[in-house]
RNA sequence: GGCGUGUUCGUCUAGUGGUCAGGACGUCGGAUUCUCAAUCCGGAAACACGGGUUCGAUCCCCGUACGCGCUACCA
């Protein structure tokens, strides 16, 4: 063990005591029960989908226990660091309402990125020397990979532990010695465990899990020639969570292997143990098999995907919640978002993520909207991603009010359900817009399905001609059928399989001229309905231009 | 390799020592219809495998297979 006076001259001998951080970030006082709960992202890209997903339970948890959820970003692999990626991060939770209570410059345990703690973990890591808990490792990349290889090679387990641990004991001279050579080196945690002993611990959602003692050496302060001078994850974790007074780390289930390493960490620290529930990640379909989300295989895994697509943040909440405690997934939306998440109902194989059934999720949310609601929530999402459309909607809200009462409404049994992301409506609504609606001149266009241009022309001409607004539909559409008739088309299908060559098509084709030249698409909502909500001058002006 | 962890319809899952193994999404068929989105009705679809324990096992125990994770100065 290094003398106490060597120890100190390792640091700044203006470190603060462990004491004054402890006075510092206080206990807080909680009532019985209260879960003060974390989110460590890491700022080494996007927020991935599962970060979202552990950030949910955190949030549920802290708020229906009376307690606290943190954001705490944890960037000590500076070298990884992606610019702009923590404002991503806040972006994201502000879009998904999974908004922390601490983070930043909010919250009195910060500060909240872990490069800013420096000075906190300093201390610990001075204790921890001063006590012979860690000690300095001069080993070198090269002879740390040898040791690898050897061990490798013999079949025996990685790591730096027993014989392999070649600076665990060396004589306070020989450090002495490579200090004064100036040599960089790292601390490491000198661990208590032994060979062939276990480590059993509780894990709050899969109950009691065991596994190997610690033996290894690791690493808790990174090489001594960098600054700042950041911790691994490991110690930083039981820093911190201990100093911020978090008492239930919920994370994902990679983590289990290091729960021993964590607990012989807060022990050697006197820090009281915290409650652990390991998470089964979110998943992918891969050919046969599956694997975890990968941000960078996967779209889907980021975050930014479903913002960018535009996709409701409830639908995607009530969705996770459901993949959480299936339970939920039986609940009516509303209901499920206020339902607690219970820890013990997590399921511990890790879900496949599903589009299709999200997708559905959403269509049946968005139905339940009014046309309000989905005009604001349209225009927030397109004041980034679709500039023009924030324009026509607050310019022409009459039309997209009128739009989308077509078939929807609170007073609509069976409402349309052709919105599920907010980068939908364009494609389903823009027809609606006079101008974003480019008129269908083109008689040879392939949406009018091959009819000879002259007949099109025609039909369009009379239709146009003969126009009545009428309010009943079945009068309303009569007028297509007249015509229809008169140009010689089939009445219905069945007539037209029958005698294919006597006629031009059936009803089904006249019925199309007239939704392509509304619409501009061979599928749209209940015509009649359409052609009120455009008024009888938008319809003429729509059908002429097919009748040239 | 070692250690850990997991495995019920295609997917998310419910469930129990004796159930026709339930629901939802998807899928298939039908109804409706001028096209869609829907809606309604109906169908197919699962306890990974092998041993035990038991009168009986999807459920309990032990193996096997397969998946996933850890085995970093990444988190």
């Amino acid at each position: 063990m290094l003398d106490r006076a060597v120890v100190d001259a390792l640091f700044p001998s203006d470190l603060p005591e462990p004491s004054h951080w402890e006075e510092q970030y206080p206990p807080r006082g909680l009532g019985e029960g209260a879960k003060v709960t974390r989110l460590g992202p890491s700022p080494t890209g996007f927020l991935h989908i599962g970060g979202l997903y552990v950030g949910m339970i955190d949030r549920d948890l802290a708020s229906h226990s009376g307690g606290s959820y943190i954001v705490r970003v944890e960037d000590t692999d500076q070298a990884r660091e992606v610019p702009g990626a923590v404002e991503q991060f806040t972006k994201a939770f502000k879009y998904f309402g999974i908004e922390p209570d601490e983070a930043d410059e909010v919250g009195s345990y910060g500060p909240y990125h872990q490069s800013q703690r420096e000075q906190i973990y300093l201390t610990y890591v001075r204790e921890l020397l001063r006590s012979g808990h860690a000690y300095l490792c001069f080993a070198t990349k090269e002879e740390l990979a040898d040791i690898t290889a050897r061990q490798q090679a013999t079949k025996l387990p990685t790591g730096y532990y027993g014989r392999w641990a070649i600076w665990r004991d060396k004589t306070a001279e020989d450090v002495q010695a490579a200090l004064d050579e100036g040599r960089p080196y790292v601390v490491r945690f000198r661990s208590p465990g032994k060979a062939g002993e276990r480590t059993k611990f509780v894990d709050a959602i899969r109950g009691e899990l065991e596994h190997d003692a610690n033996r290894n050496d690791v690493v808790i302060l990174k090489a001594s020639d960098q600054s700042p001078r950041l911790p691994t994850y490991h110690f930083a974790h039981a820093v911190d969570d201990h100093l911020m007074r978090v008492n239930l780390v919920i994370r994902g289930e990679e983590w289990i292997s290091s729960v021993p390493t964590h607990l012989q960490l807060f022990d050697a620290l006197g820090f009281e143990r915290v409650e652990y529930a390991h998470i089964a990640p979110l998943m992918k379909q891969q050919g046969g098999s599956r694997r975890k989300l990968s941000k960078r295989k996967d779209p889907e895994a980021s975050v930014e995907f479903f913002i960018e697509a535009g996709f409701p943040a409830p639908a995607v909440q009530y969705y996770m919640r459901g993949l959480v405690n299936a339970r939920l997934a039986e609940l009516p939306l509303a209901e499920a978002l206020e339902a607690p998440i219970s820890l013990a109902e997590c399921g511990v194989a890790g879900p496949l993520v599903d589009l299709v059934k999200l997708d559905d999720i959403c269509a049946d949310h968005v139905a339940t909207l009014s046309g309000e609601e989905i005009i604001s929530l349209v225009s927030e999402w397109a004041e980034t991603y679709d500039p023009e459309l924030v324009t026509v909607l607050a310019t022409e809200r009459d039309a997209a009010l009128a739009a989308l009462r077509v078939e929807r409404g609170p007073e609509v049994a069976n409402p349309r359900k052709d919105l599920r992301k907010w980068a939908d409506f364009r494609t389903a609504y823009g027809f609606f817009f006079p101008s974003l609606f480019p008129l269908v001149s083109d008689r040879t266009d392939e949406r009018l399905g091959g009819l000879p241009p002259e007949l099109i022309a025609a039909f369009a001409a009379d239709f146009a001609d003969g126009y009545a607004d009428l309010e009943d539909g079945q009068e309303w559409f009569g007028q297509i059928r007249e015509l229809a008739a008169k140009h010689g088309f089939a009445p219905n299908p069945k007539e037209l399989k029958k005698n294919p060559d006597a006629y031009p098509g059936s009803i089904r084709e006249a019925a199309q001229l007239i939704r392509v030249a509304l619409t501009g698409s061979k599928a749209s909502p209940d015509l009649h309905a359409v052609a009120r909500t455009l008024g009888t001058d938008e319809v003429l002006r729509r059908v002429r231009a097919l009748a040239g």
